[in-house]
DNA sequence: ATGAAAGCGCTAACAA
DNA sequence: TTGTTAGCGCTTTCAT
């Protein structure tokens, strides 16, 4: 059962010809007889030969691998969306990926970190990280980085969302719908310093979809009510109920004397606790209240299905890979630039938006019958 | 800019010692003189020494690799739960994971496979293997194999979940909270061998679930009704909507003379589509009709939150990897045996599993009012 | 058009 | 207790 694998010299001695020769067949570079090729080409089949990248990798000093650290691939699809273009958009290329899941802890980014360049990874993919430190990290060891999604102040390249123009556009048609009394729910940078869940909600993007939200309301002259606005967490990582804060918000906004007509979440998650607690309340989505989110994960399998902004997750990735695999090919006097890949969203509209409920309604307080969050 | 890699070497020579030294302190192994040890360890930090792994795996010929062959980590999250447990296990022992997203394409498969093969990892893990011919590919290059979730006829280590029992504990459910009609939405054998996109729905896991609901009906002296019953598919991967067949079955069952007072959904997906398709009908859930699912990946996010089967998606993955450590610490007088991993389920109820209206209220036929799959 | 050979960075057997 | 050295399997320069 102990079958050593075959290598060049193997297949060399067996087409009588040089380790060389086989190389130059195997790359289809250099000059080379028909007459040999055929051979060579010959013994590779009958031996089974297959390159061993290890020592390919060693000898040119390039792996052809890619390292991704993100937050985690559970449980917000958007990681493994993004994780799935970036390993997609690789392996069409011949890449390979080692992927670290680092949920939200500096110290496991800074091991997969240590990992990675141990491991000799051409590049390292950063998909909101952690900890600047850990850039830096991988910046000094020489490796070239891409941050994606939510970039540190360290300056590499970098592909990111337009969050600011997604954000927007959800509010615009929640006015067009005839809403004025639209709730935010979003997670708020006062936390992101307390837990490492919370990671993924720092400045920039939850800024610019707060900022989307802001300026919209004010271009239509509403007011900003801040008992209608939210900052909390997505989900923990302890347990896998839905932990996040979109249901403890939302019951609040419906026992408010004016009670919000339409409720933007900034994460599809957060939008289904909403869910959860309107459909508590015995109020009909989208009859009642509109509700849209952000991401379009869990999006189509919410009931109703939910209107969201949508991210190209894995366009993410991909651009991400390509900005590495560009590089490469570039000779190094172009190489100081930082490539900055910024894509755009896109506002899918499904039930749970529709007209808002006439103005003069009687909002009477919703007292909730049950309370359903089991377990 | 260039900074050739540190080497052992330059280690060496600035301890002023051999590289044999190096490595010793490096590995802690032989005696090393404590006067040395000091030496060596100032030169590797004033170096800023990192092991070079690959050249490590070259000599070694052990990469410390698992390959990773799974369906997708998206839309389904129960590969990425899979693959998430893989990645912490292996990461926790120093180990890294080459993971390979085949969408269901065999000829996808086999290129991972020979991937793997070509970067020489130590074992391939197969969740849910498409092609049992890629299996024997990689036991025949002489690699460790794991077989997960959804095994070939190919032997080999397994992990695998107990499915029967699982789905015998939802019916059971069901049935004890007075329901007799319970409709059952699968993923079917026929389909199976049509549509890349349905290689997870294989014989054995959805037979077992399907036994275990047929099984326990008869227990219960509950006749099987096959107009209950209805195979379809998870999910497509052209389209990112709910694209399931959970929607339509469920809406035939509603419009069946006696519908049904509740419907077990042999996966959270297929769920999602049932409560869409009630939801639409004005039917409230657990009242008017109770939903069970399987694999709680989108349970809890789902209104209202869903009852379902759980499976252990990351320990599935951990007690994989676990079985390839074993394997390396093994002499090889006990590597014949098989290891057969059985992970069990649990049932967890959430709020779209009631009593069963009582029978002789009348079932009026649904008649939806709108259609709300936009898009 | 082909071959010889050095060496990528490390480990481990053997020598000292 | 430490050093020397022969590779692991490949690429690539330089000869021929």
């Amino acid at each position: 059962m102990e079958k050593r694998n075959v290598t060049l010299k193997d297949v060399a001695r067996k087409a009588g010809v040089s380790t060389a020769t086989v190389a130059r067949v195997l790359h289809d570079q250099g000059y080379i007889a028909e007459e040999t090729r055929k051979q060579v080409e010959a013994a590779i089949r009958e031996t089974g030969y297959r390159i061993n990248v290890v020592a390919q990798g060693l000898r040119k000093q390039q792996t052809l691998t890619i390292g991704h650290i993100l937050h985690s691939i559970m449980p917000n699809p958007f990681y493994a969306g993004v994780a799935l273009g970036v390993e997609q958009e690789a392996m069409k290329h011949g890449w390979s990926v080692l992927m670290i899941n680092v949920q939200g802890d500096a110290r496991r980014e800074r091991l997969g970190v240590e990992t990675l360049i141990q491991r000799r990874v051409d590049a390292i993919l950063f998909t909101s990280a952690v900890d600047e430190t850990n850039v830096r990290l991988a910046l000094d060891a020489g490796l070239q980085v891409v941050q994606v999604q939510q970039p540190t102040a360290i300056p590499t390249h970098q592909v990111t969302v337009d969050n600011y123009v997604g954000s927007a556009a959800a509010v615009e048609h929640l006015i067009s719908l005839g809403h004025r009394r639209i709730a935010y729910i979003g997670a708020g940078p006062t936390y992101v310093h307390q837990d490492p869940a919370f990671v993924e909600c720092l400045k920039s993007v939850e800024g610019e979809r707060f900022s989307g939200y802001r300026d919209t309301l004010q271009k239509y002259q509403i007011p900003v009510d801040e008992q209608l606005i939210a900052f909390g967490r997505y989900y923990t990582l302890e347990h896998d109920n839905n932990s996040g804060d979109g249901y403890t918000y939302t019951r609040q906004f419906l026992q408010l004397d004016r009670r919000p007509t339409a409720i933007f979440a900034t994460c599809d998650i957060l939008a289904t606790g909403a869910l959860q607690a309107i459909y508590e309340c015995s109020l009909r989505v989208p009859d009642d209240i509109s509700i849209i989110g952000f991401d379009n994960t869990y999006a189509p399998y919410l009931t109703p299905p939910l209107t969201t902004v949508e991210l190209p997750m894995t366009d993410i990735g991909k651009a991400a890979v390509r900005i590495v695999l560009e590089q490469g090919q570039q000779d190094t006097s172009t190489s100081w630039v930082q490539h900055q890949v910024r894509l755009s969203t896109r506002l899918v509209v499904r039930s749970s938006t529709g007209v808002a409920p006439s103005e003069h309604a009687p909002t009477t307080q919703i007292v909730p019958t049950t309370n359903m969050k089991k377990e």
